[in-house]
Formats: C-alpha cells, structure tokens, sequence
DNA sequence: GGTGGCTGATTGTCTGACAATCTGACATTG
DNA sequence: CAATGTCAGATTGTCAGACAATCAGCCACC
C-alpha cells in the first residue's frame, strides 16, 4: 500500500486556491462587498488566470462571491431579510441533524458532543473567544457527522459559511454565550435520552434564538 | 431607460453554455455516470476549453456532476441513501415553504397555485405524460415563489436537479398520481385555510409519500 | 496467467492574445 | 454650473495553443 500517496498533499492548485479564497473570505479577510480583480487573485494566490476563473465559478455557486458581468466578482454581502430566511432554513435542518443523531448516532458520537459541550463550557470559563468559535464549529460538525444524513450536512455547511462573513457583527454582543451553553446542554440532553422529536424541537428553537440575536446586531 | 438591454439576451457564452449543459442532464440526454470529455463538450456546446471548465465546475458545486481528478467530469450517480437523504431534506424545506405560503402568499399566488392544480388534473385525465411533469414542476414554482423564503426555494430546486436524473425510474410507475394529486388537493385546501401548520405537515407526508415511492421503484 | 513497461489520449495549468465592456476623467454645451 | 457626450485606460469574456502529469489500454515477457 502507498502510505505516500495518502501523505502527500494530493490537491489540485485549483482546489487549494479554491480554499485559500473561502477561506479568506470566512475569515474576514475580505469583507462582504468587497471588489475581487482577477489579477490581484493571481498574484496573491499565485496561480494563472484560469485557475482562478474556475475556483471563482465554483464559489459563485457556492453563494460565497457574486460575479457581476463585465464588472468582476466581489464577495456577497447580505441583505436583513436574506439572514433571516438562512436561518429559518437552518433551524429546518438543523431539526433535522438534531432528530436524526437523537436516532442514529452511536454511543461514541453522543460521548464525543457531550464532551465537546464540555469543552466550550470550559473556553467559556477561560474568556476565550476565538477557541470558544472553533470548538463551537466542531461541535456543530459532529452533530452533523452522526445525523446520518451527509446532504443536510453539505446544506448547513454552506448556510453556516453564507452568514459566517457577519460573524463579526455577531460576535459584538457574546452576552448571549451563557443561554447557547445552556440551550445546548438541553440538546445533548434530549439526544441522550434518544428523544428525537424533542431534541428537533430544541434544535429549532435554538437556531431560532441564535437568528434573533443576529438581526438584533443587524439593526 | 434601455428597452433593448432588457428584450437583448443578455447572458454570457458561459452561461448558456452551463445553463445547455445542465438542461441536458435534466433531461436524461446524458445518463448518470456518463463520462464527459472536455473535448466533447467544446465541440457539441461550441465554446472554449476555458468556458466548458469553467462551466464544469460550476455544475459540479451544484452537484449534478462529479469531477474525478485526472479522469474528467461525469453525470452525478446518486445511490440509494443519497435520495433518502435528498428527500428527507425536501420534506424538511417544503414544510417550511407550504407553511410560508400559507402564511404569507397573496390572494392573487394562492388563487395561481389552485388554478394550476386543476390544470395538473386536467393533464392528468387526458393522460398526457409530459405535460403532467410541466405542469408538477410549475406547481412548485409556484409554491416556491410564494413562500417568502428565496434561499428555501433555491435549494429545493437543486435538490430537485438532483433527483431528477431519476425520473425516468419515478414515471415507470405513474399508478401514485391521483393520491398525488389528493394529496396537493388536501395542502392547498389548508393554504386557503391559512394554516400554515397543517400545510407544513401535508407537505411533509407529501414529499415523504413520494421518497418512498421513488425507493420503491429503485428495488 | 500475471506483471511490467510503452504509447496515445486526456486532464491540469500556464501564457498570450483580442474584442466587448466598464470606469473615470475630460471636454462640450445649454 | 449642471448635464451630457466623448475618449483613453483598465478589466472582463473568450479563444487558441502549449506542455507536464497522469490515466487507459495494449503488448511483450517471464
């Protein structure tokens, strides 16, 4: 067997540009609105034009850029009621993934959310906000992975990256951390207990609290 | 103001080129798991290597084609659990469409989306195939529009370019479309009602009515 | 029969080119 | 002065051609 194949960085030039750029743009480094050249993308991701033509189609469709016609691609900025309706789609799905992890995930999957909770109860004792965000951003792809259903995963992702250029906005008012802990311990809770149809209706309604403190911070 | 920029055919090379490409995979021209060639497709579409990558990948973000590096692009199979999954998402979203109907449509769109089912059972007792699936997928446009949920409505629609590679197999045995047509009878009776719970749930049952038909035929 | 290497074809990436279009500055006119 | 017309430069949309890396099939060889 070929460890080295496995080793070696087996991406394509276009995917890592691709993820250089999503990156960027969840990260902040490019803001909502922001105006992309083509020619700047070549120099700062180091790769030709065509290259980063396709990587630009490719996120045009994954919502995150918006290619406008003759005047280049600039990074989505988002409307009020557009965060409204991504989140209403997300409390949908995210009923889903909770019902169906409640249902299908296995005992390990449930010991490994309950112990991330753990941990982001811990990274917020600790006042430690960019760790708080990444263990939250796992915590959410574990739920996802043990749902047992790889498509309303894929959707989330998206939807989670299409708001995530607002983080910022939302993370101006972190008073809320205390109630996500404890809307969460809920979740897990309900999932413990293998009761789908509450942890569904928690994981909607927590969503639903999560969308009105974002358009809070909208204004 | 420009008449002519509005009546001229404003889309890119690209986008027709996409947009062919696309309407062929729906259409059952290309079969799933049909290998495409960049070659072919410059000459059948009549563009550029540049635009038929860049088409490509695009397709491939929305999921109808996989691109297999070094190997080229193919038509998107989908398995078994894959379309379990797709319609357990459908029925998730399309409960919260009909319920954003029932709730937020005007007169006017519910009035449409009654009127074009009377068309789908006027279809239906002529016995015309084709126009049954026009008039279905108008049914959803309709819907979709009327939701008040855009971001909902775009993804239904891919998850419906998804599925719809199979349809093939879902018309083998049409034998479902008056309890179809009972059952859309029954969500836009409670739409007109205004209750948006009980859409929301028909809609549900509905689309899950449906996946098991469609798994049904798929053996 | 299976293994190894060779050849042709295809993809991944780059470069350079040119027409169409946009942007901003400048000149013109009322 | 404001509104409009025009022009030059920059950028995007699209094409053609090139070459390395990789894959697929075939053939020789053990």
């Amino acid at each position: 067997m070929s460890l080295v194949k496995v080793a070696r960085e087996e991406t394509s030039l276009r995917q890592r540009a691709t993820q250089a750029l999503r990156t960027a743009i969840l990260d902040g480094v490019l803001a909502p609105g922001q105006k992309l050249s083509e020619r700047e993308l070549c120099e700062s991701l180091d790769v030709s034009r065509s290259c980063v033509r396709e990587s630009l189609q490719h996120l045009q469709a994954e919502g995150l850029i918006t290619i406008i016609p003759h005047r280049g691609p600039e990074v989505t900025s988002i409307s009020r009621d557009e965060v409204r309706e991504i989140y209403e789609v997300r409390a949908s799905l995210e009923s889903l993934a909770g019902r169906g992890f409640a249902m299908n995930a296995s005992d390990a999957q449930q010991a490994a959310l309950r112990a991330k909770l753990s941990e982001l109860a811990q990274a917020h004792a600790a006042g430690d906000r960019a760790r708080i965000l990444t263990i939250k951003n796992q915590f959410y792809d574990i739920l996802v992975e043990g749902c047992g259903n790889t498509v309303a995963g894929q959707m989330l992702k998206q939807l989670n990256n299409r708001v995530t250029v607002l983080r910022r906005i939302s993370m101006a008012q972190p008073g809320r951390l205390p109630e996500t802990l404890r809307e969460l311990d809920a979740i897990v809770t309900a999932i413990e207990q293998r009761d789908g149809e509450l942890a569904a209706r928690l994981c909607g309604e927590h969503v639903k609290q999560a969308a009105e403190n974002v358009l809070r911070s909208m204004g």
